[in-house]
RNA sequence: AGGGGAAUAGUACAGUGGUAGUGCGGCGGUCUCCAAAACCGUAAACGGGGGUUCGAGCCCCUCUUCCCCUG
Protein backbone atom coordinates (compact mmCIF):
# COMPACT_ATOMS: atom_id res chain seq x y z
CA UNK A 1 0.00 0.00 0.00
CA UNK A 2 0.97 3.18 -0.72
CA UNK A 3 2.14 5.72 1.86
CA UNK A 4 0.24 8.09 3.17
CA UNK A 5 1.46 12.14 2.36
CA UNK A 6 1.28 13.92 5.39
CA UNK A 7 -1.75 17.09 5.16
CA UNK A 8 -2.30 19.60 8.47
CA UNK A 9 -5.52 20.78 9.16
CA UNK A 10 -5.88 24.08 10.80
CA UNK A 11 -9.29 25.07 11.54
CA UNK A 12 -12.04 26.11 14.27
CA UNK A 13 -14.73 28.71 14.55
CA UNK A 14 -14.56 31.78 12.39
CA UNK A 15 -12.58 34.75 14.50
CA UNK A 16 -10.66 32.37 16.50
CA UNK A 17 -7.14 33.34 15.14
CA UNK A 18 -6.75 30.79 12.87
CA UNK A 19 -5.32 33.06 9.74
CA UNK A 20 -2.59 34.59 12.09
CA UNK A 21 -1.39 30.94 13.63
CA UNK A 22 -1.08 29.60 10.26
CA UNK A 23 1.58 31.86 8.66
CA UNK A 24 4.00 30.80 11.81
CA UNK A 25 3.35 27.38 11.43
CA UNK A 26 3.83 27.65 7.99
CA UNK A 27 7.46 28.95 8.59
CA UNK A 28 7.94 26.43 11.02
CA UNK A 29 7.29 23.17 9.20
CA UNK A 30 8.34 25.08 5.74
CA UNK A 31 3.92 24.22 4.66
CA UNK A 32 2.01 26.29 1.87
CA UNK A 33 -1.18 26.76 2.89
CA UNK A 34 -4.57 26.02 0.92
CA UNK A 35 -7.63 27.86 1.79
CA UNK A 36 -10.45 25.64 2.95
CA UNK A 37 -13.11 28.89 3.11
CA UNK A 38 -16.05 29.44 0.53
CA UNK A 39 -15.42 32.81 0.60
CA UNK A 40 -12.09 33.79 0.25
CA UNK A 41 -11.68 32.21 -3.17
CA UNK A 42 -13.70 35.34 -4.55
CA UNK A 43 -11.80 38.34 -5.61
CA UNK A 44 -13.19 41.49 -4.79
CA UNK A 45 -14.31 40.00 -1.01
CA UNK A 46 -11.63 41.13 1.04
CA UNK A 47 -12.99 42.90 3.94
CA UNK A 48 -15.98 40.67 4.32
CA UNK A 49 -14.25 37.48 4.53
CA UNK A 50 -11.43 38.61 6.38
CA UNK A 51 -9.32 37.59 3.78
CA UNK A 52 -5.75 37.54 4.38
CA UNK A 53 -3.21 40.47 2.68
CA UNK A 54 -0.64 39.40 0.89
CA UNK A 55 2.37 41.63 3.32
CA UNK A 56 0.74 39.60 6.38
CA UNK A 57 1.63 36.56 4.44
CA UNK A 58 5.21 36.76 5.25
CA UNK A 59 6.45 34.97 1.84
CA UNK A 60 4.12 31.78 2.58
CA UNK A 61 2.44 30.89 -0.29
CA UNK A 62 -0.86 30.78 -0.50
CA UNK A 63 -3.48 28.89 -2.73
CA UNK A 64 -7.33 28.68 -3.43
CA UNK A 65 -7.49 32.65 -2.82
CA UNK A 66 -8.42 35.29 -5.06
CA UNK A 67 -9.08 32.75 -7.81
CA UNK A 68 -12.60 33.37 -8.93
CA UNK A 69 -14.81 36.08 -9.77
CA UNK A 70 -17.87 36.85 -7.38
CA UNK A 71 -20.11 35.63 -10.66
CA UNK A 72 -18.50 32.27 -10.81
CA UNK A 73 -20.12 29.39 -8.63
CA UNK A 74 -18.76 27.44 -6.07
CA UNK A 75 -19.33 24.10 -3.95
CA UNK A 76 -17.32 21.44 -2.35
CA UNK A 77 -16.65 19.26 -5.66
CA UNK A 78 -14.69 22.00 -7.47
CA UNK A 79 -13.14 23.24 -3.92
CA UNK A 80 -11.60 18.88 -3.69
CA UNK A 81 -10.88 19.17 -7.43
CA UNK A 82 -8.34 22.85 -7.26
CA UNK A 83 -7.53 21.55 -3.19
CA UNK A 84 -5.65 18.12 -4.61
CA UNK A 85 -4.34 19.93 -7.84
CA UNK A 86 -2.45 22.79 -5.24
CA UNK A 87 -1.78 19.12 -3.00
CA UNK A 88 0.36 17.84 -5.79
CA UNK A 89 2.17 21.02 -6.69
CA UNK A 90 3.11 21.32 -2.83
CA UNK A 91 4.34 17.46 -2.78
CA UNK A 92 6.35 17.72 -5.38
CA UNK A 93 8.10 21.43 -4.37
CA UNK A 94 8.90 18.91 -1.52
CA UNK A 95 6.54 20.65 1.31
CA UNK A 96 3.61 20.02 3.22
CA UNK A 97 0.48 21.51 2.74
CA UNK A 98 -1.50 23.08 5.31
CA UNK A 99 -5.06 23.38 5.13
CA UNK A 100 -6.60 26.16 6.95
CA UNK A 101 -10.10 27.63 7.17
CA UNK A 102 -13.47 26.81 8.75
CA UNK A 103 -15.62 25.27 6.11
CA UNK A 104 -15.36 21.98 7.75
CA UNK A 105 -17.51 20.27 4.97
CA UNK A 106 -14.70 21.31 2.49
CA UNK A 107 -12.03 20.01 4.43
CA UNK A 108 -13.52 16.50 5.14
CA UNK A 109 -14.09 16.37 1.69
CA UNK A 110 -10.81 16.42 0.74
CA UNK A 111 -9.36 14.34 4.12
CA UNK A 112 -11.15 11.78 3.95
CA UNK A 113 -11.53 11.78 -0.14
CA UNK A 114 -15.49 11.88 -0.46
CA UNK A 115 -16.41 10.22 -3.47
CA UNK A 116 -18.94 12.54 -5.17
CA UNK A 117 -19.81 11.02 -8.02
CA UNK A 118 -19.03 13.75 -10.54
CA UNK A 119 -22.21 13.94 -13.23
CA UNK A 120 -23.01 16.47 -15.61
CA UNK A 121 -24.90 19.61 -15.01
CA UNK A 122 -28.19 17.74 -14.29
CA UNK A 123 -29.87 21.79 -13.43
CA UNK A 124 -32.91 21.17 -15.16
CA UNK A 125 -34.03 18.13 -13.09
CA UNK A 126 -32.90 20.26 -9.82
CA UNK A 127 -34.81 23.19 -11.06
CA UNK A 128 -37.52 21.22 -11.72
CA UNK A 129 -38.03 19.79 -7.89
CA UNK A 130 -37.20 23.08 -7.00
CA UNK A 131 -40.45 24.53 -8.86
CA UNK A 132 -42.29 21.39 -7.20
CA UNK A 133 -41.45 21.96 -3.62
CA UNK A 134 -42.65 25.56 -4.30
CA UNK A 135 -45.87 24.69 -5.94
CA UNK A 136 -46.79 21.52 -3.63
CA UNK A 137 -45.21 21.94 -0.48
CA UNK A 138 -42.21 20.53 1.24
CA UNK A 139 -43.83 17.35 1.88
CA UNK A 140 -44.84 16.49 -1.46
CA UNK A 141 -40.88 16.04 -2.47
CA UNK A 142 -40.32 14.23 0.71
CA UNK A 143 -43.00 11.71 -0.23
CA UNK A 144 -41.50 11.60 -3.30
CA UNK A 145 -38.10 10.83 -1.90
CA UNK A 146 -39.88 8.07 0.44
CA UNK A 147 -40.84 5.92 -2.13
CA UNK A 148 -37.46 6.62 -3.68
CA UNK A 149 -34.76 5.59 -0.87
CA UNK A 150 -36.53 5.25 2.28
CA UNK A 151 -33.44 5.29 4.81
CA UNK A 152 -33.23 8.96 3.69
CA UNK A 153 -36.31 9.89 3.74
CA UNK A 154 -35.94 8.74 7.44
CA UNK A 155 -32.85 10.78 7.83
CA UNK A 156 -33.40 13.99 6.32
CA UNK A 157 -36.42 16.39 7.44
CA UNK A 158 -39.10 16.97 4.99
CA UNK A 159 -38.24 20.90 5.65
CA UNK A 160 -34.99 20.84 4.56
CA UNK A 161 -35.55 20.81 0.81
CA UNK A 162 -32.08 21.36 -0.60
CA UNK A 163 -31.20 17.59 0.90
CA UNK A 164 -34.16 16.67 -0.32
CA UNK A 165 -33.77 17.32 -3.53
CA UNK A 166 -30.26 15.82 -3.44
CA UNK A 167 -31.15 12.33 -2.59
CA UNK A 168 -33.74 12.39 -5.30
CA UNK A 169 -31.19 13.91 -7.65
CA UNK A 170 -28.61 11.21 -6.69
CA UNK A 171 -31.28 8.33 -7.22
CA UNK A 172 -31.67 9.89 -10.65
CA UNK A 173 -28.38 10.15 -11.50
CA UNK A 174 -26.62 7.32 -10.44
CA UNK A 175 -30.37 4.72 -9.33
CA UNK A 176 -28.61 4.31 -6.47
CA UNK A 177 -29.08 5.42 -2.66
CA UNK A 178 -27.52 8.08 -1.08
CA UNK A 179 -28.32 6.35 2.25
CA UNK A 180 -26.54 3.82 1.31
CA UNK A 181 -23.14 6.04 -0.49
CA UNK A 182 -22.99 8.31 2.59
CA UNK A 183 -22.92 5.21 4.67
CA UNK A 184 -20.01 3.55 2.79
CA UNK A 185 -18.09 7.21 2.53
CA UNK A 186 -18.79 7.70 6.31
CA UNK A 187 -16.47 4.49 7.17
CA UNK A 188 -13.78 5.83 5.52
CA UNK A 189 -10.83 6.78 7.00
CA UNK A 190 -7.97 9.67 6.90
CA UNK A 191 -6.35 9.43 3.17
CA UNK A 192 -3.27 11.25 4.82
CA UNK A 193 -0.86 11.38 7.34
CA UNK A 194 -2.64 14.03 9.07
CA UNK A 195 -2.54 16.14 11.90
CA UNK A 196 -6.25 18.09 12.42
CA UNK A 197 -6.01 20.75 14.72
CA UNK A 198 -9.03 23.04 15.66
CA UNK A 199 -8.41 26.36 17.38
CA UNK A 200 -10.52 27.15 19.91
CA UNK A 201 -11.45 29.67 23.00
CA UNK A 202 -14.04 30.59 25.72
CA UNK A 203 -17.34 30.68 24.25
CA UNK A 204 -17.71 34.18 25.51
CA UNK A 205 -14.24 35.72 24.25
CA UNK A 206 -14.81 34.53 20.78
CA UNK A 207 -18.55 36.20 20.80
CA UNK A 208 -16.66 39.03 21.72
CA UNK A 209 -13.89 38.87 18.90
CA UNK A 210 -16.85 38.34 16.51
CA UNK A 211 -18.80 41.50 17.14
CA UNK A 212 -15.41 43.80 17.72
CA UNK A 213 -14.51 42.24 14.38
CA UNK A 214 -17.43 42.84 12.45
CA UNK A 215 -17.42 46.56 13.66
CA UNK A 216 -13.97 46.40 12.38
CA UNK A 217 -15.27 44.96 9.01
CA UNK A 218 -17.66 48.21 8.65
CA UNK A 219 -14.97 50.66 9.61
CA UNK A 220 -12.43 49.29 6.95
CA UNK A 221 -14.93 49.81 4.32
CA UNK A 222 -17.55 46.87 4.35
CA UNK A 223 -20.25 48.57 2.95
CA UNK A 224 -17.83 50.37 0.37
CA UNK A 225 -16.93 47.15 -0.88
CA UNK A 226 -20.34 45.73 -1.09
CA UNK A 227 -21.85 48.81 -2.99
CA UNK A 228 -19.16 47.88 -5.22
CA UNK A 229 -19.71 44.04 -5.92
CA UNK A 230 -23.22 45.37 -6.46
CA UNK A 231 -22.18 47.90 -8.99
CA UNK A 232 -19.86 45.31 -10.37
CA UNK A 233 -23.39 43.37 -11.12
CA UNK A 234 -23.33 40.83 -8.13
CA UNK A 235 -26.87 39.43 -7.02
CA UNK A 236 -28.37 38.17 -4.18
CA UNK A 237 -28.63 34.46 -5.68
CA UNK A 238 -24.76 34.35 -6.26
CA UNK A 239 -23.01 31.93 -4.05
CA UNK A 240 -20.39 34.73 -3.22
CA UNK A 241 -23.51 36.78 -2.31
CA UNK A 242 -24.21 34.16 0.67
CA UNK A 243 -21.15 35.16 2.68
CA UNK A 244 -22.04 36.50 5.96
CA UNK A 245 -21.82 40.16 5.91
CA UNK A 246 -22.37 39.95 2.24
CA UNK A 247 -26.07 39.40 2.04
CA UNK A 248 -27.06 41.84 4.76
CA UNK A 249 -25.42 44.60 3.06
CA UNK A 250 -26.73 44.14 0.35
CA UNK A 251 -30.09 44.08 1.78
CA UNK A 252 -29.29 47.22 3.14
CA UNK A 253 -28.12 48.33 -0.18
CA UNK A 254 -31.15 47.60 -1.51
CA UNK A 255 -32.91 49.29 0.85
CA UNK A 256 -34.60 46.13 2.48
CA UNK A 257 -33.50 46.97 6.20
CA UNK A 258 -31.54 49.52 7.52
CA UNK A 259 -27.36 49.33 8.43
CA UNK A 260 -27.96 48.62 11.86
CA UNK A 261 -30.13 46.66 11.04
CA UNK A 262 -27.81 44.92 8.89
CA UNK A 263 -24.70 45.04 11.17
CA UNK A 264 -26.78 43.36 14.30
CA UNK A 265 -27.74 40.11 11.92
CA UNK A 266 -24.18 40.13 10.31
CA UNK A 267 -23.17 39.99 14.46
CA UNK A 268 -26.22 37.49 14.63
CA UNK A 269 -25.42 35.21 12.41
CA UNK A 270 -22.05 35.01 12.78
CA UNK A 271 -22.15 34.19 15.99
CA UNK A 272 -24.32 31.45 15.02
CA UNK A 273 -21.97 30.34 12.69
CA UNK A 274 -19.30 29.51 15.15
CA UNK A 275 -21.71 27.73 16.95
CA UNK A 276 -22.27 25.51 13.94
CA UNK A 277 -18.53 25.20 13.09
CA UNK A 278 -17.88 23.84 16.88
CA UNK A 279 -20.86 21.52 16.24
CA UNK A 280 -19.17 20.06 13.39
CA UNK A 281 -16.22 19.70 15.01
CA UNK A 282 -17.01 18.23 17.95
CA UNK A 283 -18.21 15.48 15.38
CA UNK A 284 -14.82 15.13 13.25
CA UNK A 285 -12.68 11.78 14.32
CA UNK A 286 -8.97 12.22 15.83
CA UNK A 287 -9.19 15.86 15.92
CA UNK A 288 -6.79 17.61 17.91
CA UNK A 289 -8.38 20.21 20.06
CA UNK A 290 -6.19 23.46 20.88
CA UNK A 291 -7.74 25.77 23.77
CA UNK A 292 -6.51 28.93 23.73
CA UNK A 293 -6.69 29.38 27.20
CA UNK A 294 -4.94 25.97 28.30
CA UNK A 295 -1.79 27.97 26.54
CA UNK A 296 -2.67 31.52 28.51
CA UNK A 297 -3.12 32.62 24.73
CA UNK A 298 0.50 32.34 24.43
CA UNK A 299 1.35 31.49 20.65
CA UNK A 300 4.72 30.38 21.01
CA UNK A 301 3.36 27.07 23.08
CA UNK A 302 0.26 26.48 20.68
CA UNK A 303 2.89 26.47 18.60
CA UNK A 304 5.30 24.32 20.05
CA UNK A 305 2.35 21.70 20.79
CA UNK A 306 1.24 21.34 17.50
CA UNK A 307 5.23 20.93 16.27
CA UNK A 308 5.07 17.54 18.71
CA UNK A 309 1.34 16.43 17.65
CA UNK A 310 2.39 16.74 13.87
CA UNK A 311 5.49 15.05 14.58
CA UNK A 312 3.30 12.54 16.02
CA UNK A 313 0.82 12.03 13.98
CA UNK A 314 2.38 12.50 10.79
CA UNK A 315 6.55 11.67 11.19
CA UNK A 316 7.29 15.44 9.84
CA UNK A 317 10.07 17.34 11.96
CA UNK A 318 9.93 21.09 12.58
CA UNK A 319 12.84 21.53 10.07
CA UNK A 320 11.89 24.16 7.77
CA UNK A 321 13.32 23.69 4.00
C1' A B 1 -46.88 65.58 46.73
C1' G B 2 -51.55 64.46 44.12
C1' G B 3 -54.05 61.88 39.95
C1' G B 4 -53.79 57.98 36.22
C1' G B 5 -51.48 53.57 34.02
C1' A B 6 -48.26 49.35 33.93
C1' A B 7 -45.67 45.04 36.20
C1' U B 8 -45.78 37.61 32.63
C1' A B 9 -38.95 33.69 30.21
C1' G B 10 -32.87 37.40 28.65
C1' U B 11 -36.06 40.72 25.57
C1' A B 12 -40.67 42.29 22.88
C1' C B 13 -45.52 40.92 23.36
C1' A B 14 -50.19 37.23 24.00
C1' G B 15 -53.25 35.15 27.56
C1' U B 16 -63.27 34.56 29.05
C1' G B 17 -61.58 32.81 36.80
C1' G B 18 -60.08 26.35 34.79
C1' U B 19 -53.04 22.44 31.64
C1' A B 20 -49.39 30.08 30.94
C1' G B 21 -48.42 30.77 24.72
C1' U B 22 -45.70 33.34 20.37
C1' G B 23 -41.47 35.97 17.94
C1' C B 24 -36.40 37.28 18.69
C1' G B 25 -32.18 36.02 21.59
C1' G B 26 -29.72 31.76 24.54
C1' C B 27 -28.37 26.58 24.53
C1' G B 28 -28.09 21.71 21.93
C1' G B 29 -28.03 18.99 17.33
C1' U B 30 -28.20 17.31 11.83
C1' C B 31 -25.10 17.72 7.61
C1' U B 32 -20.99 13.56 2.21
C1' C B 33 -22.26 18.85 -4.67
C1' C B 34 -25.31 26.12 -2.85
C1' A B 35 -22.14 24.47 3.75
C1' A B 36 -20.41 31.95 5.63
C1' A B 37 -25.80 27.49 3.01
C1' A B 38 -30.08 24.66 4.49
C1' C B 39 -32.61 22.35 8.44
C1' C B 40 -34.20 20.36 13.35
C1' G B 41 -34.63 20.18 18.74
C1' U B 42 -34.67 22.34 23.80
C1' A B 43 -34.58 25.18 28.52
C1' A B 44 -36.49 29.33 30.60
C1' A B 45 -41.60 33.58 33.35
C1' C B 46 -46.87 35.35 36.11
C1' G B 47 -42.65 41.55 41.30
C1' G B 48 -43.64 40.63 47.18
C1' G B 49 -47.53 39.83 50.90
C1' G B 50 -52.61 39.22 52.13
C1' G B 51 -57.86 38.33 50.64
C1' U B 52 -62.38 36.47 47.62
C1' U B 53 -63.15 31.55 45.20
C1' C B 54 -63.68 24.51 44.68
C1' G B 55 -59.96 27.05 41.67
C1' A B 56 -56.50 33.62 40.66
C1' G B 57 -51.67 35.65 35.63
C1' C B 58 -56.77 37.46 35.42
C1' C B 59 -61.16 40.01 40.76
C1' C B 60 -60.17 42.96 45.71
C1' C B 61 -56.54 45.17 49.40
C1' U B 62 -51.53 46.40 50.39
C1' C B 63 -46.25 47.05 49.61
C1' U B 64 -42.39 47.74 45.96
C1' U B 65 -40.67 49.33 41.19
C1' C B 66 -41.36 51.80 36.55
C1' C B 67 -44.02 55.18 33.07
C1' C B 68 -47.41 59.39 32.04
C1' C B 69 -50.08 63.86 33.66
C1' U B 70 -50.61 68.07 37.18
C1' G B 71 -48.28 71.73 40.89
Amino acid sequence: MEQKKPLIVLTGPTAAGKTGLSIRLAKAVGGEIISADSMQVYKHMDIGSAKIKKEEMGGVAHHLIDILEPSEPFNVVIFQRLCRQAMEQIYANGRIPILTGGTGFYIQAVLYDVDFTENEEDTAYRDMLEALAKKEGPQYLHDMLQKADKKAADAIHPNNIKRVIRALEFYKQTGMHISAHNETERQKESAYASAYFVLHDDRQKLYERIEKRVDDMLAKGLVQEVAQLKAMGCTKDMVSMQGLGYKEILSFLYGECSLEEAVYRIKRDTRHFAKRQLTWFKREKNVIWVNKQDFDYDDEAILTFMEQKIKETTGIGGVAT
